[in-house]
DNA sequence: ATCTGCCAGGCACTTACTTCA
DNA sequence: GCTGAAGTAAGTGCCTGGCAG
């Protein structure tokens, strides 16, 4: 639970704003409905009215609109940038709205600055989603610590986000994406694994066919020892020597006429049966 | 002891955006 | 500059387990 571990870093819960994701969630489901068609509504301009404003537009139309606006600078657009070196660059910028994932004290007031946009702050007005992309090393910092462990409890989600200027809700959608990933490229491999197992068995299957097939022949085709007396002998299909099944002695003569018959069972082992 | 509702976390699927050839 | 493919951050819905009442 986020709150053991919130206590656990010394961050307040007692404001009742609670963990990072769910808990707001589902609160935000129920906002939603009433409000999610809000974004459908065009909207090109910067000005407040009706609650939208330049921070929640996707970058293309921030982009379209700076052209020609300059009073909302980069300052506005991209808070983060010009604040931390190594946050990561963001098509648009964050409102400086308190994050819900940070908890209390003093850290409200650095997350103010450099905390992200997030449907927490902004899908009541049902704009556009926002799109980051994570410095490499940000990236590099979560790869290793998935290498650590794929699966973050919630003191370990917060440390990691500290570190690296991103909101808890960042880090967990990282690593739900990065196992996603995982699984499909062990998928992937397994499948290659298993095309390549079906090919084996395919041409393994083919080999004994074709064994059969000429074992099939050639017992179209007797040899002159066939003509021997049959209920005592039997031929080992695997390695074609005669075989006496009657007999208890010791092979006698070229065609080494066993002690015991030989029974040959493909499916054990095709060589097995001598 | 069992039931029920709430909450948090994870996953699958999807969308939206960025990057690159 | 345009375009399509690939990569990926983020949204959404559902399921599950833990916990309290």
């Amino acid at each position: 639970m986020d709150s053991d571990d919130d206590c656990a870093t010394g961050l307040d819960l007692g404001l009742g704003l609670g963990s990072d994701h769910h808990h707001h969630e589902q609160h935000k489901k129920k906002l939603i409905m009433s409000l999610k068609y809000d974004h459908l509504m065009p909207s090109l301009t910067l000005g407040p009215s009706g609650g939208r404003d330049a921070y929640q537009m996707p970058a293309a139309k921030i982009e379209a609109i700076r052209v020609g606006d300059d009073q909302l600078g980069d300052d506005h657009l991209q808070p983060q940038a010009s604040c931390f070196s190594g946050v990561s660059s963001y098509s648009n910028s964050s409102s400086v709205k308190r994050d819900k994932d940070h908890l209390g004290g003093e850290d409200v007031e650095v997350e103010k600055v450099y905390s992200r946009v997030s449907t927490e702050d902004l899908d009541e007005e049902g704009s556009p989603r926002k799109k980051l992309r994570l410095t490499k090393e940000q990236s590099a910092t979560l790869e290793d610590s998935f290498r650590e462990h794929t699966t973050l409890n919630p003191k370990q989600k917060q440390e990691l986000a500290r570190k690296l200027n991103l909101r808890p809700r960042q880090v967990e959608v990282w690593f739900q994406n990065r196992r996603a990933r995982t699984k499909l490229k062990q998928t992937e491999a397994d499948c290659e694994l298993l095309k390549k197992c079906c090919d084996t068995l395919t041409e393994e299957n083919k080999k004994l066919k074709k064994e059969l097939q000429e074992l099939k022949a050639s017992k179209l085709t007797p040899p002159f020892y066939m003509q021997l007396p049959t209920a005592t002998i039997t031929v080992c299909p695997s390695c074609e020597r005669v075989c006496n099944g009657a007999g208890d002695g010791p092979p006698a003569g070229p065609f080494s006429i066993g002690a015991k018959p030989h029974f040959f069972n493909p499916f054990t082992h095709p060589s097995a049966a001598c």
